[in-house]
DNA sequence: AATTCGGGGAG
DNA sequence: CTCCCAGAATT
């Protein structure tokens, strides 16, 4: 007697309809918009942090008209805390882009969408199989690691070449159809099952065929990225304050926190010269708070936060630019996490 | 091809 | 602490 040999695709598949995941914020009534918003967000960041945000957003802009009208800094806002904030500043490029030249209807071919500003190879992908069930396969992170695993592919994931061989076999893997439910469920399997630490094969749907668990190299696959040691920078941050309200001024949009709001920045040769210009005469009571490490992905950043208290609120500001903020209001502009670290530490003693 | 963009969750 | 996460743009 002659079993049926089921695909990849329809094991993956038929695993899908009972252990996927099916009732995430951006899984309930899908349009290219809604399942664009969620993938930029869910770019590097994972699901628990990005729900919150999702909601937010979608609350907020519930169109890609909505989007494409509001300010920078609200979009900005809604983002504060999520991270690599090109990714806000793309999405409202982009909205003004489908806005305008697209009568904001957000397009449906793979060329237009891809020609948007943040948008890549398997963002273009997913909103397509996701949205519209077109026929795309993604690549995150979670199917490299399901792929790797499975072919057992030697090489980090990330080097061109991996990758380049990673897409080809997702291609040859893409099934006949169900491609908006293939997607999810690949996410699904490198996000519940087939984890990095501790994949649960004994219930995999194709754990039979995947060389990385016949091999007993589960923990060895995907290879690991080439590690380098980071370097640490430092930065002291003045901090303005007067009668309740502290100086910020808007980061230039490249670089590091672009088009966020911050503290003026020195280093240590310049502090001082700074200091005086800011106080500009008028005594001045200066303190040097507690500082503190963040790390980004590519160096640490010793941050020394310098009090500046003023009797006067004199320095000049040019309101697009450089501006008092009461520290008791809620500021409808987007703010780094060390910047939101030392609102807090003033807070609690003003 | 390598680097640059953040922040947080998980172990 | 380390690793890495629904990547893309820039150099």
């Amino acid at each position: 007697m002659l079993q049926k040999q089921y695909s990849f695709s329809e094991r993956i598949l038929n695993w899908f309809d009972e252990h996927g995941r099916k009732h995430l914020p951006w899984q309930q009534q899908k349009t290219r918009y809604s399942v664009w918003v969620s993938e930029i967000m869910l770019q590097q960041t994972q699901v628990t942090t990005v729900i919150p945000y999702f909601k937010g957003f979608m609350h907020r802009f519930p169109t890609v008209i909505d989007l494409a009208n509001a300010e920078q800094d609200e979009v900005l806002h809604l983002w504060t805390g999520l991270g690599y904030y090109a990714r806000a500043r793309n999405l409202h490029k982009a909205a003004q882009k489908i806005r305008d030249e697209f009568a904001g209807e957000f397009p449906s071919s793979f060329d237009d969408i891809i020609a948007l500003p943040g948008i890549g190879r398997s963002t273009a992908a997913a909103i397509l199989s996701l949205a519209d069930n077109q026929a795309f396969v993604i690549m995150d992170g979670n199917v490299k690691r399901v792929l790797a695993r499975f072919f057992a592919i030697e090489g980090w994931p990330g080097q061109k070449k991996i990758e380049d061989e990673l897409w080809c076999l997702a291609e040859s893997l893409k099934p006949a159809a169900r491609f908006d439910d293939y997607t999810q469920a690949m996410m699904d399997m490198g996000a519940t099952l087939c984890t990095r630490s501790k994949p649960k094969c004994e219930i995999c749907p194709v754990s039979e065929h995947c060389l990385a668990n016949i091999q007993g190299r589960q923990t060895e696959l995907p290879h690991k990225k080439p590690k380098k040691q980071l370097p640490v920078k430092s930065v002291n941050m003045l901090i303005p304050f007067c009668k309740g309200s502290v100086f910020l001024q808007k980061r230039p949009s490249l670089g590091i926190w672009g088009g966020l709001w911050g503290f003026m920045e020195s280093n240590d040769s310049e502090l001082d010269s700074q200091i005086s210009h800011l106080s500009g005469g008028e005594s001045v009571t200066i303190e040097t708070l507690q500082s503190f490490r963040h790390t980004f992905s590519h160096f640490h950043l010793d941050i020394s936060p310098i009090l500046i208290e003023m009797q006067e609120a004199k320095l000049e500001v040019r309101e697009s630019e450089r501006a008092w903020f009461p520290l008791s209001e809620d500021l409808q502009i987007g703010l780094a996490s060390p910047t939101i670290k030392i609102f807090t530490q003033l807070k609690a003693r003003y």
